[in-house]
Order: C-alpha cells, then structure tokens, then sequence
DNA sequence: CCGCTGGGTTAACGATCACTAACTCACCGC
DNA sequence: GCGGTGAGTTAGTGATCGTTAACCCAGCGG
C-alpha cells in the first residue's frame, strides 16, 4: 500500500489521480464522488490533490480529453498505416477492443460524463470524438458503399456499444477470448444485411 | 404546459414525475440532479414530490424496479408465447428494441445508477436483471447449442449494449429503419462464428 | 357549514461538499 | 547550514442539498 516515499518520477501522482478517479467516477458517478474520497483512494486525504489539479472538473477535463485525444490519435495513425479499407476496419477494432478490455473505467466515464465538463474543453472533446466516429465512417463507407452516412454513423454507435459492454460482463471470459468474440460479433454487425 | 387542474386521473401525478425524474437523471446522473430540479420539470416546485414519494432514493428505486420488471415480464411473456427458438430469440429482440426506442432515458438510468438504490430493493432489482440475462441465455444455448454458458452470457451483454446505443444516435435515422438496422445487427453479432 | 383529505406552499435545519487559508516539513542546489 | 520549493496537513467558509415543519386551500361527503 505504501509507495516508495522518495525518489517519485515526474507526474506520476498525477496520473495516480487520474487513475483512481476514473475508477471512482466509473462506479458511483461524476457528482458521487467528492475531493476526500479521490483523495482517499491514493492514500491522501482531501485537498491535497489541488496541488495538482485546479479543481474537480479540471481534473474530469483532463480525463476525457486524455481519453478523445488518444482513441482518435491512434485510431488515424493505424487507419493511415493500413492498406486498404479491410485493414483499416481491422486496426480500428483492435484498437477499440484494446482501450475497452484495459481501460473500462475510463471508456464508461467517457461516455457519461461529458456533460460534467466546462464549457472550454466540453467543445475540444465533442470535436475529438466527432472525429473518431468520423473515421469509422469514412472506413465503412469505403468499406460498404451504397449505405447512407447516417446508417453508417448509426451502426458505429452501435459497435461502440457492443464493444463498450466489457464493464458489464467482466470476467465471464478470459481476455484474449473476449477480445476475439467482440471482434467477431462487431464485424458480424457491420456486415449484416440492412433494412 | 399546464395540465387541467382538476379530476386529474389517479396516480397520473407519480408517473409524471417518474418521467421528468428518468429524464433529468438519464442527462446529469443521480446526483447531479436536485429535488428541485425534478420539482421544476413538472410545474411544482421542491418538496412537493414528497407528497408521492419518500425520498429521493425512494423514486430512483421505483423507477429501476418498474423497468426492470416490465422488461423481464414481457421477456418471459413474449418467449413462453414463442413457438420455437428462433421466435423466441425474435420476440426477445422486438421487446428490447422497442424498449430502447421509446424509452432511452429509462434505458440509462437503469443500467447506470443501479448502486445509487439503496439496498433492501436493489438486490431485487438485480435479481431480475439476472433473471432477463438468463432468459436471452436460455434461448441462445438452444439456438446455438455447443457455446459455453459464459460465451452466451458474455455475447447477451454486447448485444443489449449494440441495442441500447440508441440514446447515443438519436435522429440519425428514423425509428423504424433504426429498428430494423438494430435487429439486423444484434441477429447478426449472435451468429457470428466463435473464435 | 363543517371537517377532512390531497396536494401544494415557504422557511428552516443539519449534513455534505468544493474550495481556501495557514501552516508544516522533507528535500535539494549552493 | 540555508533559503526555496513541492507536497502534504488541519481548520474553516459559503453554498447547496435532502428532508422536515408548519401552514394553506380547493373540493367534497355529511
């Protein structure tokens, strides 16, 4: 439980915070949470952690834009190193099922407390993920033609959430096994014949 | 706005503020929302929902208990009405995607603020959402005889997250070709090939 | 006309919360 | 040794929240 008290490497106790606070923000909501409770969770009590945060929704900002800014960082990078729309599909889904496998609590922050956020940033975030689902629907559309944007937007939100239930049924499989039948249900999904 | 102010209907009262409650909690959480606030959403202001319910946590409470039960009623209704696997899987579907159309914000609450019930009810509300799952695992283990329970269980709890993506693309399209997009998927992700 | 009941009001209370202030102290370059 | 800085502490403050109390009043059965 007790850290090495010395020798700390630079902003580790920042990401410290942003760790617990996920997790706590995860299970009880955005407004359930308080200051001593995040505190709490990394072994200080209270107010210790406006040394490194300006304020609770500060601290829920850098979270989620945290967030935005690397699903759709490597979301571009793997689209753009990937030959053709298949393989773009592809780096897109193992990227998706990797942040969801490893990171639940951040995946169901991201998606609940966005309006939690201030204003100044509420706007970047809304901007990353437009941007993100944008490239699902760029590779899909490549991928389907003749299926409207809007269907496409549609059937992404949808393989968000079929994806984004490993908080719901943790532990039912191993890892590598839900890794493989969220893979393959999503891109059964996308390929199912519409209307 | 304003409702005829006398031979109001029994009860009427209670269902209004559920709605504005599943609403208001649905966009800002459970305890981002005041008592006024849910006051001020049907016309009355503050303590007057203490005259329906007996407390916050009370409302919540009713309301996961209400979805919860309709949606495992009519889930067993539905399939024991079913001839077969196939209609039953069929019928389970068309309820959930019903559910999930008309009633998005009730969708929400109940599978984010389930720790905020307090607990002689919340082991009842959890009961029948395990009971739902199972119903769905039944019915699946028939049609797809050779899966694991927990792959079953595991595929249950993507499908009701592809489904349940509705809040997150409302007016992308309309609801009957977003039905049919959602039930084309979700039959679709259940078939696809296992590992 | 009276009294009751259902549904509403405002005022107040105690708890909790985000945040600030004032202080402490280990560490480190010089 | 010594000042400075990064990171922690406790105490306190103002706002907000859930809840209760006390009061009000339309409608209605007798």
């Amino acid at each position: 439980m007790t850290a090495q008290p010395a020798t700390r490497n630079r902003g580790s106790r920042r990401a410290e915070i942003l760790d617990a606070a996920a997790r706590l923000f995860a299970a009880r909501g955005f407004h359930g949470v308080s200051i001593e409770d995040i505190g709490g969770a990394v072994g200080t009590s209270g107010p210790a952690l406006y040394r490194h945060f300006s304020g609770k929704e500060a601290l829920l900002s850098e979270m989620l834009l945290d967030v935005s800014e690397r699903l759709h960082a490597s979301g571009t990078r793997r689209v753009t190193e990937a030959a053709g729309a298949e393989q773009a599909l592809n780096a897109l889904l193992s990227c998706q099922i990797e942040f969801a496998l490893n990171h639940p609590a951040l995946i169901t922050v991201h998606d609940r407390e966005l309006d939690n956020v201030p204003e100044p940033a509420r706007r970047r975030i809304r901007r990353l993920q437009r941007l993100y689902v944008e490239e699902w629907v760029t590779v899909l559309s490549e991928l389907y033609p003749g299926r409207s944007q809007a269907e496409l937007r549609a059937a992404t939100h949808a393989v968000f959430g079929l994806l984004n239930s490993t908080p719901h049924s943790a532990g039912e499989l191993p890892p590598a096994a839900m890794a493989e039948l969220l893979r393959g249900m999503a891109r059964a999904a996308l390929a199912a014949p519409q209307g």
